[in-house]
DNA sequence: GATGAATGAGGCTTCATTCAT
DNA sequence: TATGAATGAAGCCTCATTCAT
């Protein structure tokens, strides 16, 4: 292995004609295919080369190291599940509904990425950069819980033992984790049922009163075990 | 040569003589020593040799590659980590001593372990064998937990709309992904309170009653950022 | 990294350009003058590469193996001995011309690769694919003799007794066997009046009445101890 | 590969001890078994001290190598080989039962031997000391080939024709050629035609007319193709 | 831009042989 | 004698990266 940290963030050149903008692309693409059959460890720039149906020697013109494009899929994927837990339907301004629905927002969007999310986990743990890049977006969005929270908190609808940095790390640990377990390890789930029952133990530790209305009981997996 | 045949091929066997033995955990040490301060990918087999100061071809005669090596670490931390959360004192027998003692004890075994842990959450992503290992592992104290919130919830202290299953994964994950993000990826935070708050959490989670005495007010880490 | 998968395992492949094509070529004949300086066993891969002038790495740009190599050798070798013999001049449609022109022609044959035939036969003797091989192009001669001979045999010109299979495969064996006493291991010969009295003996042991001329006398060489 | 020449012809120490010699002996057995399961090449000195239930350094107590011990091997053999020709019964002073009885002895002794004959073969074309050593044993046997051949030539029984030394040596290599290709290359053939019809191509060859006993005729093995 | 050949360091593993006990 | 641990050279193969065309 060999993390580089000089290299710089983007390409020795960005492709300046349609022609080399499009050989870029397939290269990402054809990177990620690699990236998600085989790991990250596993996959050699040949590989790579080979399914974009592109020169070998090209991917070099587009990307100085295997770890540069594995940057470009990782912020690919970044703004894919943006989108998909953008598109997640509004459920109601109360904290438990928004609670819910940044979890079925989460799962939703983990589990159309879920292959290579387990890449992504992979390299996090070798790569200081994407590491790194991991630990802003974690940061980024435990502050925002913990905000939430702490206003929560201030109103008086959250208990008020609860620390708001501790709780909103550990609850984004708790579903973040989850996700992991369930979409990447293929430990039993359902994935409505999850969701529900994420939630409620979200709300629950929380001492957040759900307003939701009376939900179904939970559906043990069967097939667990 | 060419056709190996159906050989016998007997590994690397256990040392006889005391020598052997010292050398042999000469080896171990080394290895874990190697895994901590680079990384199992940036760690070779020369490395783990020289600073056991023994020759190259020493290490084949005990183990038959760096994955055999790593696996006996792993059984060695696995050890130290059951003795460290073994020896936490016992808090009652309510379920929220019962699981704030857990938790104190995962977090101290975690701490003790914290950097080995970084390199073991690093193999578990790309060896199916430790990802095995891994994955039982997790099954055991999950289902052991699910035990013990299905008792609680037949006793009516744990609230009824609360399946164990999905507890006892999410809230396991909780508090195994907190103790990495705190002690491997250093997010700030202060041991004493994260058990606390944790507890906490976990309890409100399945909609316990803590029976702690006034614990101290949880004191956010002011270092964090 | 530990588990290859179900990999597509693309091997090398055939040189594109014109450039590569001239690399590959190199790399055979180095290989074939390595081979016959030092044997199959002691020449490596590395004595290939510099003898072609080329980057160790370059040879498993063109090969998997020193077997594969090696292969492409062997068949080099057939293809030239192939043309070595069919070049033999004919002498006539009788069988004693016919088996003195085969004798003459596989004796020359011979001659002019006798020291990479040396490492031919002692690769046979470990590399099952080559032994496969090489008991193949036996087969086929032998058949084509034994059809000969049983020809012969129904014309009366081969004597009743002569079981055509054996005669071939016994007879087969002599001149083959010959040829490497003499090409490979040294011992004293001369060409001419080897390939005479081959054929003699050939001929007598099927009972066959040689039509050739009165052949001049066998000078047993003197340099033999 | 490497042959060291200069090795001395019996190992390091002749044992002196009846327990030594016991040791000695049973590593000597060993290797022989090894050598003919695993070929010369795939055998190491561990399989052999292994097998013989003897510690490791035992082997270099006795032997100075690998090549050494089987120089031992070799030895065995060959006396093994020459107890089981001679052992093969008289049937007359005529040339033709001279040589059918030298054939069906050398068969016999190859069948027995077979599987150390192919590892010989095999050593034989990379160890300049084992080739010497065949070449010896040829010279022997052809240059007695050769003087029978003269002697029958002088009494006007074998044709003028043949040169004594040409004819034993390729005579000798068509049966020693043949033993080889049937037992060890596995060809087809049915042991007592195989004699006769060695016998008969022989004595052919040489124009001798044999006073063999109207012979049972051969029976070209159908199991062959 | 495109192509694919060329480079060579780096890591793994084996095993004949030597040595300490 | 016996034992088995220790040594380290040697070979194999991969692959990220650079270059010539």
């Amino acid at each position: 292995m060999s993390t580089p940290s000089e290299a710089p963030a983007i390409g020795p050149t960005l492709p300046v004609t349609a022609r080399g903008q499009r050989t870029r692309s397939k290269l990402v693409k054809a990177a990620r295919s690699e990236f998600e059959r085989n790991g990250y460890l596993d996959t050699n720039i040949q590989d790579i080369a080979r399914r974009a149906k592109v020169a070998y020697g090209m991917f070099y013109t587009y990307f100085t190291s295997k770890e540069e494009v594995f940057g470009e899929v990782v912020a690919e994927v970044r703004d894919q599940q943006r989108t998909i837990s953008a598109a997640e339907p509004w459920r109601g301004d109360d904290p438990a509904s928004r609670i819910a629905r940044a979890n079925a927002g989460y799962l939703r969007a983990y589990r159309e990425c879920a292959t290579i999310m387990a890449v992504i986990e992979q390299v996090a743990t070798f790569s200081p950069r994407l590491a790194e890049t991991r630990r802003d977006a974690r940061r980024y969005w435990v502050s925002r819980s913990e905000a939430a929270i702490a206003r929560w908190k201030a109103d008086g609808i959250v208990s008020a033992d609860v620390d708001p940095y501790y709780a909103a790390s550990a609850l984004g640990s708790m579903v973040d984790r989850s996700a992991y377990v369930w979409f990447v390890l293929g430990e039993p789930f359902e994935e409505r049922a999850a969701v529900e029952q994420l939630t409620l133990l979200y709300c629950g530790a929380l001492g957040i009163t759900p307003v939701l209305a009376a939900p179904p009981r939970a559906q043990t997996p069967r097939s667990r075990r």
